[in-house]
DNA sequence: TTCATTCATAACTATTTGGTTATGTAATTG
DNA sequence: CAATTACATAACCAAATAGTTATGAATGAA
């Protein structure tokens, strides 16, 4: 990942309403209404909301019928968690223990 | 950490140059012009690029005569990362295995 | 076919962001 | 004291952001 679509990732990470929307779609996929529910803004701006989402490439979206299926892609939070990991692992003992725990069961580079 | 304190922190990070900086500072404490070398902005975006980090809280100055000493200050950094890893372990299998280590050896809410 | 639902897009506005140049202040050096 | 160094602040600008209302397209239901 490079510098511009980790700047995208942590910009989108940047908003409640897009944190929000995420850890709903962390209880699974579901449509755009639904995510919206919660939120006291337009459906436009729901709209704005789920392209700056799309753009960092945190979500993925299909259509069934006239609803549009949002789900998670994980790979680009785990880059901003890795780089946060990264630059945070000298200075907070957890990360050193998990640290130790993944060089010594071979996971530092896990397939998935 | 509330959710305003969350958002500036990720805005923070969502710049090149902010990370850039906070690269610098894992190496250790340095003074504002060790930070700035590497960047062609003028002088005043520097200082206002301190002022955001320090806004966020991600780091700590100290005055030694005409010179600011920066440092890193972890703790919203870490909780930045705790909000991804919260919202990812889900669906990442590291983060699953990692959970497996925390839970068996007592880590889950250490002490530092 | 008609109406309702689910979404996108366009156009607009206010605010924020990231940069600039110019200037000022405090500390160090010669 | 005078010059230099290390910073901040003020004023300005262009672009991006987050919202709005109005409108439209596609699908599904009555």
């Amino acid at each position: 990942m490079n510098e511009k679509q980790l700047d995208l990732v942590f910009a989108a990470l940047s908003d409640a309403t897009r944190r929000g929307m995420l850890a709903r779609l962390a209880q699974g996929q579901t449509n755009i209404s639904t995510l919206a529910a919660p939120y006291k803004m337009s459906q436009p701006a729901i709209s704005k909301h789920m392209r700056v989402l799309e753009g960092a490439g945190l979500i993925k979206r299909t259509r069934k019928g006239r609803e549009h299926l949002i789900s998670i892609a994980p790979a680009p939070a785990r880059e901003a968690h890795d780089w946060i990991a990264y630059y945070t692992r000298h200075w907070i003992s957890r990360f050193d223990e998990v640290d130790a725990y993944l060089a010594k069961n071979n996971l530092k580079n896990p397939k998935n």
